[in-house]
DNA sequence: AATGAATGAGCATTCATTCAT
DNA sequence: TATGAATGAATGCTCATTCAT
């Protein structure tokens, strides 16, 4: 469905938002980077909003996978140890995605990309506590806190480790600190 | 040691931030807004980046106040509602600071800026982790959990729920779900 | 002479013309509209003066259609009637051709173009003077009026007449307007 | 009301225009005649189309200065003697004006021009229209052609008149030939 | 303390056209 | 007869900043 082009627009993009952030994504370092000139990038993408939106579209079928129903038949607590290590997995992989994924403020210029990431993190949301109150109807987790406020705590601190990492110029174990991280919740939320 | 004008454009500044993301704070719009001319912008700011080192400043100071020793006497669990329902409330009354505190990604042009922020959240972090590790001293809090992770909990989940009270365009009542939210965290925590 | 493809070009390109201006009229508006690719264009005109070109050759031959000798056995009158009624029927079939044909502006751009719209209307304006001198020397026309301003008369209101109703987005009967019109300039003219 | 520099970007305007054609009206063309970089350009005009707007406002005042009450007493031929010398003596003053004043095809992309311009041209014409219709109640203009017509008959002439002399690369002298076709209008129009 | 005028660098995007396939 | 990929040149416009007043 994307051609080879096309996927290497995104994944230079990603690159120099990584970098620079999103300032540094223009028209002309990613065609510089490319080895191609500017009006080339045209061709493979109508603008430079819609290589946003196939990141964000990225992101989202990312996100789908973590929460994939491969995992139908496991336990409350296999699921959000592979939801967290599956996305600490694809961080520590591609880097560049954490300012992408974690930091919606870069998509605050177009209306059409806010629209899109807030759908993307509310659909994400409701997942997860779906899977929460589930584990806490079948006695898995301690029902005492609401699934909701579970939610936020499970996300906000994933969310806050990677960027952590990210801020430290990526200078300590994303996947070992992320386990530890993970166990230290476990703890807290099991029954 | 700040000016009336010095005041009025961080003010305005933090506005456009809140209003528009970071694209939006341009010495064009700031000085629109304020209704001087843009080189009058240069004599009250040496340029746009001591713009925002001023506002880092702020939240420094901001950060201070939350972590202040007037709670010297008072119990861990104390502290950390203090500081939740401080930082809150400080949202609240200013939802403009929101994109401008928890979103680094903003900063991310210059060195400087870069350097500025890794500096205040470690230090914060630090500090948080300080408390809680008395906490767990002194018995009020768990210790089966390292107080760093804690400390990643509790401000990741705090981040997490302004957050989305920003991406939901401020509809819902922060400070209610704060508190609900720091209850849940409370009920996980302490032994 | 002209395949197919060429004139579904130039059709298609008079319509560009009619619909958003001369500035509508680019190779990437021209494919779309076709279904073709950019370069395919190519295949068929050398460039895109050169279907300009073939759009003043179009006009011209319209012009020497509307002037022909099928009507050398007939009064100045019906000469001038033929003249004024054969235009208006073709604008009035084809509206996207008044842009083109009574928009000289449009052409200047190109040297080769200006020079050859200009013998066109040079070249038209003659044969009028010539019916005209005609149906002054045979009695038919009023001679107190240089032959050259009554083709000037006759020619300007016309195209002014046109004009109007393209600016008014065709919102009248251009054909009743253009009788009355002619009525009214026969009146004036005839001895 | 307009600055220097304002007015000297509308003169250069105007001059681009009349000598490369509405395409040769480019920022940079227009910034590099005057002398200044293209950013300056827009300290005197918010954008491309306010300056094509001031031109057209120009335009209008110079409209309603032809159609002035100052020649309230005057009778309907000397109206029509001072709009036809009038409007010839400022085109052969600033020949630049006529591609802009009879060319609207020039302001077809936008659709503010469009509506500015046919409002002008359409009141031009109710005036003419009542100066008309007043002739030929009072008995000075013949009364079997309806003042309407007469009214596109004089203004096409005109144009036509002015657009040969521009296609003609200003080859006659604009102010005699202008004069003679006034003259053989008001033998075809007067009673 | 502020303004009017300007600038160099940069931006996203469009244009007609070319070339290998 | 067509396409996919690309290009050089241009376009309108914005940005942070400067400077003389």
């Amino acid at each position: 469905m994307q051609t080879d082009r096309q996927k290497e627009i995104v994944e230079v993009a990603l690159d120099l938002i990584a970098k620079k952030g999103i300032q540094g994504l223009t028209i002309k370092n990613l065609s510089k980077k490319i080895g191609i000139t500017e009006p080339a990038i045209y061709r493979h993408y109508e603008n430079k909003i819609h290589i946003l939106i196939t990141i964000l579209e990225l992101f989202k079928q990312n996100s789908h996978q973590i929460f994939s129903n491969e995992l139908s038949g496991s336990s409350t607590i296999e699921k959000i140890e592979y939801f967290y290590t599956k996305q600490i997995t694809i961080f520590s992989l591609k880097p560049s995605l954490v300012s992408v994924v974690f930091s919606e403020e870069i998509f605050r210029n177009e209306p059409i990309l806010i629209e899109k990431i807030s759908g993307i993190i509310s659909k994400n949301n409701k997942i997860l506590i779906e899977i929460l109150m589930n584990g806490q109807k079948n006695g898995e987790l301690r029902n005492d806190v609401e699934a909701k406020y579970l939610a936020t705590i499970l996300m906000g601190s994933l969310r806050l480790c990677v960027k952590k990492w990210q801020l430290s110029d990526y200078s300590f174990n994303l996947i070992e600190e992320g386990n530890k991280l993970l166990k230290s919740i476990k703890l807290l939320i099991v029954k």
